[in-house]
DNA sequence: CCGGCGCGTCAGGGTTCCGTCAAAGGCGTC
DNA sequence: GACGCCTTTGACGGAACCCTGACGCGCCGG
């Protein structure tokens, strides 16, 4: 069964959600703040997720980063306003689908059913939340890296760049990916940042930065992480 | 290079287009009816569609089911109409997005980056991932070539040529051809590079380079890559 | 028999690309 | 306002890569 999870703080607009959800044998989960949101998306990895952006504790758009550091479910957003850089904000943070309020249900449903649909014969969303190598772990969902038993902490910028490579896992990335990922669409040739930050990152997960084992450059090409 | 089909019978909103995504980098073709859409998608295989429902000679929904047909290339459809009954159809024959005109570029622009990065990492927009030899395996989505277990490390030009042969599997591939894809339209007539750069593949990967089994030399035409 | 043509091989030199370091700029906190 | 952390930027040596020219070989036609 298709698991949703629907998050917004107007109770009607969740109630009328679970109701029409559930009538067409969706499982349904509902949470009324970011927080609750992310905690729920971690323990029951929903197929999709329905996402209003006015909450009162986190911005919507930190809500789908924070989905987006660990998972590909898709995330259909429901928003009041309708200014164009409101839904590129979303759209560019990782979000699948910006609808505006009021909306028509049978739209929502349609635009839902979608997103399922494409996003099925990925097959597993289970890819793994843990990624282990010799040397250290990364946890993408609590979003920590451990090494020899102590946590290392990262900075914001090289988390994501991590966090790209991680999800990316033995294939090569571009380096244009990695930048436009990280750094926003509007980048793609300032390969310099790539060198600083993959310089760090090496720095605190190599045993012998100098000579990375996981952490490969392809010359002219792009990055690559091996377990 | 990131390929955008644009179907519109409407020249003012096909200029503007694609005045829009050559400024930005994309590779854009454009078809007026749908008849020709459904050529160009064949013989060009974009990497996203823009389809507006409202054309000339066949209905919008038979094009994407024409499309859907035999491939999974993300579609975003333009209409004039707001009614829900024809978004819903829309997307439930198979469309990814439903944009109603007029739109803003921004948006539009936002959901065509967010449906692309959705398609991309499941790679195979092509049929095969990876192909194999009695002695390597190339991995097209990791960009990976293995052989007696371990990796061969190839250059981006290496890699490029690499790819154009195994995606032309078992035909000749003429050397203007190669050139053009690899080193640019304007190229054509520089054999040597072909030269220097197959002799360079074969070192990599056949077991007795001067004899090749895989990387077949049609004088006077091009070369072939036989599995 | 010999010269021309296409192909394979090799090695050098110019250029691009990468790793490293250091310092300046931005931002929030105390 | 000073401090600390993070990001951005610039510079430089060294490595990797790409182009180029030269040579040898086999094939074919003159």
């Amino acid at each position: 069964m298709t698991r949703v999870l629907v998050i917004d703080d107007e109770p009607q607009i969740v109630r009328a959600l679970v109701i029409n959800l559930k009538a067409r044998k969706y499982e349904v989960d509902a949470a009324h703040d970011g927080a609750t949101a992310l905690q729920l998306a971690a323990a029951r990895h929903p197929d999709v997720v329905v996402l209003d952006l006015g909450l009162p504790d986190l911005d919507g758009v930190d809500v789908i980063k924070g989905l987006r550091g660990w998972t590909r479910v898709p995330i259909i957003v429901l928003s009041a306003r309708h200014t164009s850089d409101e839904k590129v904000e979303a759209l560019d943070a990782g979000a699948d689908d910006y609808v505006t309020k009021p909306f028509g249900m049978d739209e929502l449903l349609a635009r839902l059913r979608a997103a399922v649909r494409r996003a099925e014969p990925t097959g597993a969303d289970e890819d793994e939340v843990a990624v282990e190598t010799d040397e250290f772990t990364v946890d993408l969902a609590a979003k920590k890296v451990n090494r020899a038993g102590r946590d290392v902490r990262l900075t914001p910028t090289e988390w994501h760049l991590l966090e790209v490579l991680v999800r990316n896992s033995g294939r090569l990335v571009s380096q244009k990916q990695l930048l436009q990922e990280v750094w926003g669409p509007s980048y793609g040739t300032e390969t310099n940042y790539l060198r600083v930050y993959m310089a760090q990152l090496r720095r605190k997960l190599e045993s012998d930065p100098s000579h990375p084992k996981h952490f490969v450059t392809e010359p002219g090409m792009g990055y690559r992480f091996e377990r």
